[in-house]
RNA sequence: GCUGGGUUCGUAUAACGGUUAGUACUCAAGAUUCUCAAUCUUGCAAUAGGAGUUCGAUUCUCCUACCCAGUACCA
């Protein structure tokens, strides 16, 4: 009988949902969506100590932003399902809220002969653990230790009467049956056989808060949600027998889900599970949106990072997952129609943050001009930058635009300006804040560039300066808007003077004002006089962008315009006389 | 320690038991351009080690090494 697919992400709100639970998530997501089937979210908070205000939210809203949307387990206001309704027939979805469900389940184990009520104190415990140390031993509460231990095993039945009745710390165990081979499948992994001498124990149910611990709750949310499938974190592999017997002592076995392990995310060098530690240390983000903890300490977040959602879940999918083929490209959809539990590798990925880079430049040259200037306009309005959508809403703030569509000396500039900035720099970009620091001497002027935080001073190069004494001609706040290394090499009084003539030239130019007419009126002045076009060029652009390397002139200069080229120009010359 | 899982270029991965062990990222070189970037071309680089089964092993079996997880009244 085939069975409608149900799956379900069951994270617990104890923190911000690590990048690998994002993965676990969209894996889940996209096996119900391949097959039709419904997709859960479902709050394992039985931890009550660990319980983390905002954890919760923090989940949800970053599945959302991946675009992970779950059809159960969250209402359309993006608030977990308190109560249950028609399209929510097995709500509540948080664990704490199904609390009254679990003790009769633990019961109908006890009085099936599968588990026992354990009366030892959390001190007793720790002793025999610490005695067992002193040996060289671990303290396993199994089937050889329970006989020595306080419970519904070993105490007369009216002495349990009595605690149960009297104490309130008590504890329900699963009896973890003898010497028996426990045969599992999972999807992943295949055959997977384990002694159940190996296992100790578990706790199902404690008296003290009344509720069931994760083996507990999980097996019977399964069950009740009608889960056809959990695909979980490999972390869980090592409980799955004691899941397998759980299944067995209900006599769920014909309805039971099957399992599928997904291995770990792990950190890009070295050995060990990626952590918070690595992403500061390596500098990339480990959670998909930004997280402040109780302590104020802030964590980046892929989304603030300016990653795009669809290539930060495209990177996600492709770590440990592969189509067969050699696509590397998914959208949503794809990844829907090529997903595969088989294809899912069993051992643990690195994860590559180059490889995320790269994913963000393939999404930011799929967006349209006009997407990424949506994009971009606020962030040059963070940088002081005013956008206006036409021309002439901006007459009132008595704006002189160029050519091109901007006004250099007000600061104002039209969406097309910025449009066309967009369209002729995106090849150079891997986030649309890049444009900023691509493109930010088309929005202002070298001497403007301390006033909206803009260095070119060599110190912001990261690199050590040279050692070559040479090299140091001018001193940062001498040189400074200009990269004092190029100022070095490139300004150099022969070439300053053709720089100015090349000034001249632009302001008398009067033919087509296109970066085509413009690159080929200068080149042909440039080779008509006969002088070096590399070290002219370069000294042009130094003057123009603070900096010989970047933009192309022809470029620069048909959207700042004729007066501000010649002003630059003009202004360079005098900044740099000596 | 014990139990379980894992191991193909630096990274992510491909390869009915038969390939020159492929692809992408990174890196390097060249081409191109006024520079940088982009782009194009080329290159570097792997089956953890050892046995066995087989005509033939990256693929199957065993051993060793290494890595990971679990070993809570946490999930």
């Amino acid at each position: 009988m085939e069975r409608r697919t149900r799956v379900r992400f069951a994270p617990s709100p104890t923190g911000p949902l690590h990048m690998g639970g994002v993965r676990t998530a969209l894996y889940n997501y996209l096996y119900a969506k391949q097959r039709g089937g419904d997709f859960i979210i479902r709050i394992e908070d039985t931890d009550s100590h660990r319980f983390v205000p905002g954890a919760e939210e923090y989940i949800i809203e970053a599945l959302n932003w991946c675009g992970i949307i779950p059809d159960e387990g969250v209402d359309s206001n993006g608030k977990v399902v308190e109560t249950a309704s028609p399209r929510h027939p097995h709500a509540p979805y948080r664990q704490s809220q199904r609390k009254p469900i679990y003790r009769a389940y633990a019961e109908q184990l006890i009085a099936n002969g599968y588990a026992y009520y354990a009366f030892d104190t959390s001190e007793e415990l720790e002793k025999a653990r610490a005695d067992a140390e002193a040996s060289k031993e671990t303290f396993i509460y199994n089937q050889v230790t329970r006989m020595k231990m306080r419970n519904s095993l070993t105490l007369p039945e009216d002495e349990v009467k009595r605690l149960l009745e009297e104490t309130s710390d008590w504890t329900v165990r699963f009896k973890m049956p003898e010497n028996t081979v426990v045969k599992m499948d999972d999807l992943i992994r295949g055959h997977i056989e384990v002694n159940t001498d190996t296992l100790d124990d578990k706790v199902l149910w404690k008296r003290a808060d009344e509720l069931p611990t994760y083996h507990l709750a999980n097996i019977v949310d399964d069950h009740l949600m009608e889960i056809s499938e959990v695909i979980r974190g490999e972390e869980w592999l090592p409980s799955l027998p004691l899941h397998y017997m759980l299944y067995k002592a209900f006599g769920w076995e014909d309805t039971m889900p099957r399992f599928a392990h997904l291995s770990l995310l792990l950190k890009p060098v070295g050995n060990g599970k990626l952590s918070k530690r690595d992403g500061d240390k390596m500098g990339f983000p480990v959670f998909p949106l930004k997280w402040t903890n109780a302590e104020g300490e802030t964590s980046r977040g892929y989304r603030e990072d300016g990653y795009f959602p669809e290539a930060f879940v495209n990177m996600l999918a492709m770590l440990g997952w592969n189509p067969g083929d050699d696509r590397e490209m998914f959208s949503m959809e794809e990844l829907v129609a090529a997903f595969s539990l088989d294809k899912v590798q069993k051992a643990g990925a690195k994860f590559n943050p180059e490889k995320a880079h790269w994913y963000n430049r393939e999404y930011l040259r799929l967006k349209t001009d006009e997407e990424l200037t949506d994009l971009l306009v606020p962030i040059l309005e963070e940088h002081g930058i005013n956008v206006v959508d036409c021309p002439k809403c901006a007459l009132t703030a008595g704006a002189e635009f160029n050519a091109a569509g901007g006004d250099l000396s007000k600061h104002i500039f039209t969406r097309d300006y910025v449009r066309s900035v967009v369209a002729f720099t995106k090849e150079r970009a891997t986030f649309v804040k890049d444009f900023w620091d691509i493109a930010s001497y088309l929005f202002v002027s070298p001497e403007d560039f301390e006033r909206f935080g803009i260095s070119r001073s060599a110190a912001t190069e990261g690199a050590p300066r040279p050692v070559d004494p040479r090299a140091k001609v001018y001193d940062d706040s001498l040189t400074a808007p200009f990269l004092a290394k190029d100022v070095d090499k490139f300004w150099k009084p022969e070439i300053v003077e053709m720089v100015e003539k090349v000034g001249a030239f632009v302001k008398g130019y009067d033919g087509m004002w296109s970066v085509e007419g413009v690159e080929a009126a200068l080149e042909e002045f440039i080779k008509g006089n006969e002088w070096p076009m590399g070290k002219v060029m370069n000294a042009t652009r130094l003057a123009l962008a603070g900096s010989a390397s970047g933009l192309g002139i022809a470029d620069i200069v048909a959207r700042i315009g004729k007066k501000e080229t010649s002003a630059r120009i003009a202004y360079a010359i005098d900044r740099l006389r000596h």
